[in-house]
DNA sequence: CGTCATTGTCAGCGATCAATAACAATGCGA
DNA sequence: TCGCATTGTTATTGATCGCTGACAATGACG
């Protein structure tokens, strides 16, 4: 499933926490937001805080994806948990660096 | 590639915008916001507004998804497209409503 | 129907987002 | 190295987020 906008996370939130028999309340709870926010969420709000959204999603076992591979290391090392070979090798082989 | 926080998008948005040789400027101006909000958001600013990244993402070109059928038939719809044939059908046989 | 749980809506308020502007830092080719 | 483009940082400010609290609407069940 293709997400582009705010109202389609709130649908999916609503699904996935009626699937799980939660209130809306308790969803709110586990999250550490108000009620009104996870409201406004299953509304399609649009200006609901990324950090936020990301949170419910996780606590829903929601994974959200891209099929992409970036290019830059840093980026790389972020999709592949953390840990970056290259950047060890490098940091560690460059001498002489006061 | 699993996207779970803020940090995880920023690196993401910074590695496909170089990917098209856009300043931060270009893309900014492409969605309506400031330079400094993209700085900020490649720096993994946890509080940006879920409507301006995915218009981001939009934007550069990276399809958001999530591998789940939900069960909510509103949620289907919205991942499909937007034809909603069972409700069509409930929608326009049922008669005498006033 | 009556009751209770859940969800939706509104008002008011402190905290903070995103914008603008100015400037510093970095990078990169000539 | 110099000069320019790009990126990063800071301060300020109007707009608005997310919160609390209260109440209405909806739904489920006896």
């Amino acid at each position: 499933m293709l997400i582009k906008t705010p109202k389609e996370i709130g649908l999916l939130v609503r699904d996935r926490r009626k699937a799980r028999r939660w209130t809306q309340d308790a969803l709110a709870q586990r999250l550490g937001v108000s009620r009104l926010w996870v409201v406004q969420l299953e509304q399609g709000k649009s200006t609901a805080q990324i950090g936020l959204v990301l949170r419910a999603l996780n606590e829903l076992d929601v994974p959200m994806q891209v099929d992409i591979t970036p290019k830059d290391p840093a980026a790389r090392v972020a999709a592949s948990g953390g840990i970056d070979l290259d950047n060890i090798i490098r940091e560690t082989s460059t001498p002489y660096r006061a």
